[in-house]
RNA sequence: UGACCCGUGGUGUAAUUGGCAACACGUCUGAUUUUGGUUCAGAAGAGUCCAGGUUCGAGCCCUGGCGGGUCAACCA
């Protein structure tokens, strides 16, 4: 009976593409296989974008048996660089995908891409052009007027094969020649309009240095590539749907048996308040915005790594919000849900004070110092706890203490009891101002009984603070970083810049409080900062000075309430 | 005024061969809580872009509109 019950709830819907993949497998296409490949162009950094691609393309894969090839879809050399293939193997890696050794390059396939051109030519489908890049366009018509033909349209396979030949040897400037596909001047699909499959780069190339001079456009290698790979399934991003009839064209006369990859299109990630366009992260880090690709407020899949996103996170988010043909826009607040789901589980609850008030506790003996046990995390009792010193003067949250407090303020204020977290139950009776009027100190006397654990722990109070042991507390920078852009749609405005739309407030530098065990913390631990939010230790840390970043803060309901 | 793709609560996704629209986030109640977190209980919110048609029955099929996206780089 209950079996029963499991069975149905663990069966999930399929998005579109594992449909089309299952439905392969059934009719036995392909020899049910599934192969798979991730193509980025190694020109900059990865993104939470490009994650959504990895893990369908691997996911894919790995859900069926198959295999995803990483293949660097390294076709211009004048963008490219192997700074990018290492950023992008080790992210790769990190969010927790493997390719074996499945690492291919386009450029490695210069040579075979280069004969099947020649082949192209010997057929009469594919010619030389001579004409400016201006001229050709010119030709091209619009999508609702036929283009016409270049005047180099019929020259002879022999000066067509002489040509490309020649154009290789760096015998003719960049610019100057080109190779098209021979197809139809008339398609009503812009991309059939004999698109240039050749152009000459002189720029020497990362792998190959120098030893090419003509270099394949995207489309001319992308489907060959996977051909070559043996891909059954070429999965990309809805803008590329139009150039899957050249894509189709360009394999069908490879001919090989009747194996045929097959692009797929779904929809690339958006992301509210989210810049995802390589060129424009590219410029923020360039004009100084940000502190790198890796910057804790970049989507880069480093910056989230760095703000202390995990991997798991991030597939959970990718989970969450499908794959489909819907050019959507997804809340930034799931990708935050997703963190906090997790951090929840895993990170242990740690004391801090960002923003200091001293509180002076009368009645406790000057000069002790008690070992307060606290648990690590109530949501897993198997992280244990730990001690933290106690002492007559402590930091408590500058905002938990009200000289004049609303109603429903839980907090402490003149007269009031409130219980300080794994310690007792302390009563304001008095508090000192500076002349600007701001409260300097706070005292209270506590109540031996209600030490956590003791007799009259049990006692009710109204609100609970954190708080650090002033003459044992570290020194810590608190990095608190909020969204980048204050627009919903910062790259959506036509005529403006994005980086119009920079938040100013996006990095806030504080020095805090934080309690002593917070020492032996390590780069990327994760800690929830009680009630302030989740934190992780940025690599900047070094044996005299902890730095963190906020990962994401605390859900908040008194802020929604007031 | 071309071709291709898309159109389900605020957002993102579901809905076996057509069978009275489901889930997550968010929002709002209430309970518990030594975190205003967590957890738990509950609520509101769409009748599926519009109009016809087929059918006993349409979010799913057909026709026609409307709306949005992509495409005219020697970028990918």
């Amino acid at each position: 009976m209950t079996e029963k019950k499991e069975e149905t709830s663990e069966k999930r819907s399929l998005n579109f593409v594992e449909a089309i993949v299952e439905e392969d497998l059934r009719s036995g296409r392909d020899q049910g296989k599934v192969h798979t490949r991730f193509p980025p162009e190694p020109n900059g950094y990865l993104h939470i974008g490009h994650a959504k691609a990895i893990c369908l393309d691997f996911g894919i894969a790995e859900q069926h048996g198959g295999k995803c090839n990483l293949r660097f879809d390294d076709t211009n050399p004048v963008k490219e660089d192997v700074e990018y293939v290492d950023s992008i193997k080790e992210d790769i890696k990190w969010l927790g995908f493997d390719w074996e050794e499945r690492e291919y390059y386009t450029s490695d396939y210069f040579g075979k891409l280069y004969d099947f051109a020649v082949e192209l030519i010997k057929k009469g489908l594919a010619y030389v052009d001579d004409q400016s890049s201006e001229e050709m366009a010119s030709q091209k018509g619009t999508p609702t007027e036929p283009g016409s033909h270049s005047p180099f349209r019929e020259r002879s396979a022999e000066e067509n094969l002489d040509l490309f030949q020649r154009m290789n040897t760096g015998e003719f400037p960049e610019g100057s020649r080109v190779l098209r596909a021979k197809i139809d001047m008339a398609s009503s699909n812009m991309h059939m309009r004999d698109p240039v499959i050749y152009r000459i780069i002189f720029h020497p190339h990362h792998r190959t240095g120098d030893r090419w001079k003509v270099y394949p456009m995207y489309d001319f290698a992308h489907g060959q590539s996977d051909f070559f790979e043996g891909i059954t399934h070429s999965l990309c991003t809805l803008e590329f749907e139009v150039h899957r009839p050249l894509y189709d064209w360009l394999v069908e006369h490879l001919k090989a048996d009747d194996y045929r990859p097959r692009q797929t299109e779904f929809n690339r990630l958006n992301l509210s308040y989210t810049v995802l366009s390589k060129r424009v992260l590219l410029n923020l880090v360039k004009e100084g915005h940000v502190n790198g690709w890796d910057d804790p407020r970049m989507p880069t899949i480093s910056g989230l790594r760095r703000r202390g996103y995990t991997p798991e996170s991030i597939r959970n988010f990718n989970d969450s919000i499908g794959y489909t043909k819907v050019m959507a826009t997804n809340d930034v607040g799931l990708l935050e849900f997703a963190i906090r789901e997790e951090l929840n589980k895993r990170a242990p609850r740690v004391m801090g004070v960002l923003d200091p008030l001293k509180l002076i506790i009368t009645n406790y003996p000057e000069g002790k110092t008690e070992e307060m046990e606290t648990i690590n995390n109530p949501e897993d009792e198997s992280m244990g706890s730990r001690t933290i010193p106690f002492s007559r003067e402590v930091y408590i949250e500058r905002g938990d203490f009200m000289e004049d407090p609303p109603r429903k303020f839980f907090r402490l204020g003149p007269g009031r009891e409130v219980r300080l977290k794994s310690a007792y139950i302390i009563k304001c009776e008095d508090y000192k101002k500076d002349e600007q009027g701001n409260i300097t100190e706070v005292y209270c006397t506590y109540d031996e009984a209600t030490r956590s654990g003791g007799p009259e722990a049990g006692r009710k109070v109204k609100g609970t603070l954190h708080w650090v042991s002033a003459k044992d507390a570290i020194e810590a920078e608190v990095r608190l970083y909020d969204r980048l852009f204050n627009d919903p749609d910062p790259a959506g405005h036509k005529d403006k810049n994005p980086a119009d739309f920079l938040n100013p407030d996006s990095l806030r530098v504080i020095t805090g409080y934080v309690e002593p065990s917070l020492k032996e913390a390590k780069p990327l631990d994760h800690f929830q900062f009680q009630r302030l939010g989740y934190f992780n230790v940025d690599p900047d840390t070094t044996p005299g000075k902890l730095v963190f970043n906020r990962t994401v803060t605390l859900r908040d309901n008194w802020a929604k309430r007031g």
